[in-house]
DNA sequence: AGCACGCCGACT
DNA sequence: GTCGGCGTGCTC
């Protein structure tokens, strides 16, 4: 026993670790210490800066360096992650490592926020003009010449230009200087007044300022939430408050930047993994001194610090990338409410298509609900979904001709249309005609997509690439016929048959190169027939105002999920990708292609809409006891060999003590047993009582790591898993 | 995880 | 006779 500075260090292990205090300088929770670890060092963060330690003081070693003068992280944050690392079984030293940008975790003293500019002097003008300089030299003073450039950017260009730049300092030809003053906000052009319910909403939320309270803003597709938002943002900003802004994915942030920087007239943080380290760390730093007033960010915005914290907004809640799936698997919504309430301010989750988590907070009166059901300055109704009954239709790559009408006179109108169809690739299968065979992932035993323009086979599961045979390997017969459609596919028939309209396919593939998506949208915006043809990445809320018919090509794989959220998905996918059609002052239309015209989830969402399909779903989930009316925690496990997997599975089954309010799944195999050449199974844990089922798996979760099967194999935990797989 | 130590096979 | 395979143990 002696007193001692517990540090989280970024190891997955399931502890903090102790050390001396340091021989020069006070610590405090917060900070960031520099520490001996095995051979090496690290950096940690303070927990405590008093803990007792179960160690005795000969076994500890001191502290080597207080890295921060202030604690980095504030008394809120480091509780907000403690509880994360415990709530989600995570490594608390994961944790920590997650809440911070990599720039950070570096042992240097905190970047400077102002950002890092360079300019020419006079004299630096007049020597790039005499042509005296050369090689390194030369190009710096050429990035210079049209004015200030970020440290950032010389170093994407010129990643030697910190030499020169050191030379040509010397010689007063160029120095550091702060950054060019951003073209002057003007103060934002008011936004369309709000309607009634709009309203509503606004002053609901305005009236919970101050405190915790979760709202629900459950707002049909074009009802106008980011509205709601701005209107928000604006209300705290008035009080010199912070607002935090999630959003699912990088790719919604640039038009939702766009329209903030326009409307608040304020600087915005933006905060995303693609981010380079330099900028985030900045813009975490501004967000921490109070200076940044609203931040904008991804899942692992959740974790900006807000010292003077205001409100907390997650957009599109139900997006399944808010939960992190590798490493330390937190929920950045679950975790937002967290901060919320430990920030004591008002948060607000807001979707089309709200999880049935969400709606079962609501129901219970934990959320309060806030409905946007009218499309302002809209004239005409929510575009109608009609289905499309192709059972014995003939069908033309997919397509049957009532869609392939609607196509027609759509674009004869010089109106655009999307074809949706969530599979990438011109075929899912390549099968033999003759003998029916067909090309498998040896590494997956799942069928190979053939990619017709690479002219590859592709495993969508491990990305294993083989190239198409010419003839059965099985049978030798010549016949090999690709199965189903893919976007590919359908890109290639739509345009035979439409040779005079342009036909855009918008996946992973076409839009690899970074900017390619943005420019398509941009193209978009133009008058003129298009055709799209393009998987889930359209569902996103990107606006399309030309677009006055989407044509769904089938959905039937997701009807017949094992998955017991494939039903709650599917309808997410339904409604967010028909609320793509006509956005603007053109009527929209929807059509659904289905060899089930019967299935009751289709007909309840059609007739009824998203609310009642979701109630339905609720309903049978309470009805069997699923989740949200139960909790879950799954164990998985990979390796090599089979045997591997079911001894630690058996293993891990056997240290669990038995609870009678916790059920035991398994060990079975994984949804997909074999995949990228590892067996993999898993373990599931349910109970009624979250409570005892975190009772029961967090001393099981230390003793996992101590089993001796588990060196053989890859294992993790998942807290409330929001798949299977 | 990352890195040591430690005991058994094919090479100069 | 050694280099190196990955099994096992530890990190305050």
């Amino acid at each position: 026993m002696s007193t001692a500075v517990r540090v989280a260090l970024p190891v997955p292990l399931p502890t903090l670790f102790d050390y001396l205090p340091p021989a020069v300088g006070q610590v405090a929770a917060g900070q960031r210490v520099l520490v001996p670890f095995g051979r090496g060092r690290q950096v940690g963060i303070v927990v405590d800066a008093a803990a007792t330690s179960e160690l005795a003081s000969a076994r500890l070693k001191p502290v080597l360096q207080v890295l921060d003068d202030a604690p980095l992280l504030d008394a809120e944050l480091l509780r907000t992650i403690g509880w994360a690392a415990d709530y989600w079984l995570g490594a608390p030293g994961e944790a920590f490592a997650q809440a911070l940008p990599l720039a950070l975790r570096e042992p240097r003293p905190l970047p400077d926020t102002v950002e890092e500019y360079w300019h020419l002097t006079p004299a630096g003008l007049q020597e790039r003009a005499s042509g005296r300089r050369r090689g390194g030299s030369l190009a710096l003073l050429d990035r210079l010449a049209d004015g200030p450039r970020q440290a950032d950017g010389l170093t994407a260009e010129l990643p030697d230009w910190r030499s020169a730049a050191r030379r040509l300092a010397a010689a007063g030809l160029v120095e550091r200087c702060p950054p060019p003053a951003s073209p002057a906000q003007p103060r934002a052009p008011a936004g369309p007044a709000l309607s009634a319910e709009q309203r509503e909403a606004v002053a609901a939320v305005g009236e919970a300022f101050g405190r915790f309270q979760p709202f629900l803003l459950d707002g049909i597709t074009g009802s106008g939430k980011t509205e709601v938002y701005l209107a928000l943002i604006e209300q705290a900003l008035a009080e010199g408050r912070q607002s935090l802004l999630l959003v699912p994915e990088i790719g919604l942030a640039p038009q939702t930047l766009r329209r903030l920087r326009e409307r608040l007239g304020v600087p915005i943080e933006v905060l995303h993994s693609n981010l380079a380290e330099g900028d985030r760390a900045r813009s975490w730093l501004r967000a921490r001194s109070g200076e940044a007033k609203v931040v904008l960010g991804t899942r692992s915005a959740v974790f900006t610090p807000l010292p003077h914290a205001g409100l907390i907004l997650v957009d599109e809640e139900h997006d399944a990338s808010y939960k992190q799936q590798e490493g330390f698997r937190y929920h950045a919504r679950d975790l937002a409410l967290v901060r919320a309430r430990e920030l004591g301010v008002p948060i607000v989750l807001g979707s089309a298509t709200p999880s049935l988590e969400t709606l079962a907070n609501a129901a219970s009166g934990r959320f309060r609900t806030l409905r946007l059901r009218a499309r302002p300055g809209a004239t005409r109704p929510a575009p109608q979904v009609q289905i499309v009954d192709v059972r014995a239709q003939h069908l033309d790559h997919g397509l049957s001709p009532a869609l392939l009408t609607a196509v027609r006179e759509t674009v004869a109108r010089g109106e655009q249309v999307l074809v949706f169809r969530n599979r990438r690739g011109y075929a899912p299968v390549l099968l033999c005609h003759a003998c029916g065979w067909h090309a498998d992932c040896p590494r997956c035993e799942r069928p190979m997509t053939l990619h017709a323009g690479q002219r590859q086979l592709r495993c969508h599961h491990c990305d294993r690439r083989a190239p198409v045979p010419s003839h059965c390997p099985a049978c030798g017969a010549g016949a090999l016929w690709p199965q189903g459609q893919g976007t590919e596919r359908l890109e290639e028939a739509l345009g035979a048959l439409f040779p005079e309209v342009p036909v855009r396919r918008i996946d992973r593939e076409t839009t690899r190169r970074r900017d390619a998506f943005e420019h398509l949208l941009e193209e978009l915006q133009q008058d003129g027939p298009a055709i799209l043809v393009g998987t889930q990445m359209l569902a996103k809320g990107h606006d399309l105002p030309r677009l006055t018919l989407v044509a769904i090509v089938s959905v039937d794989e997701g009807l017949h999920s094992v998955d017991f959220r494939a039903g709650e998905r599917l309808a997410q996918l339904l409604v967010q990708v028909a609320g793509r059609a006509g956005r603007a002052e053109r009527p929209g239309r929807v059509l659904l292609q289905t060899h089930h015209p019967e299935h009751s989830l289709l007909r309840t969402l059609l007739a009824s809409g998203y609310g009642a399909a979701a109630a339905t779903l609720l309903a049978e989930r309470e009805a069997v006891q699923l989740p949200p009316y139960s909790h879950q925690i799954l164990l998985r496990a990979d390796a090599h060999g089979r045997g591997d997997v079911d001894a630690f599975l058996a293993a891990a089954a056997d240290a669990l003590p038995a609870d009678p309010e916790v059920q035991l799944a398994g060990p079975m195999p994984a949804p997909m047993p074999l995949r990228a050449g590892r067996h993999r199974g898993q373990l599931l844990l349910e109970s009624t009582s979250r409570a005892r089922l975190h009772a029961v798996a967090r001393p099981w979760r230390l003793q996992l790591g101590a089993l001796p099967p588990s060196r053989r194999v890859r294992w993790s935990l998942d807290v409330d898993p929001i798949d299977l797989y």
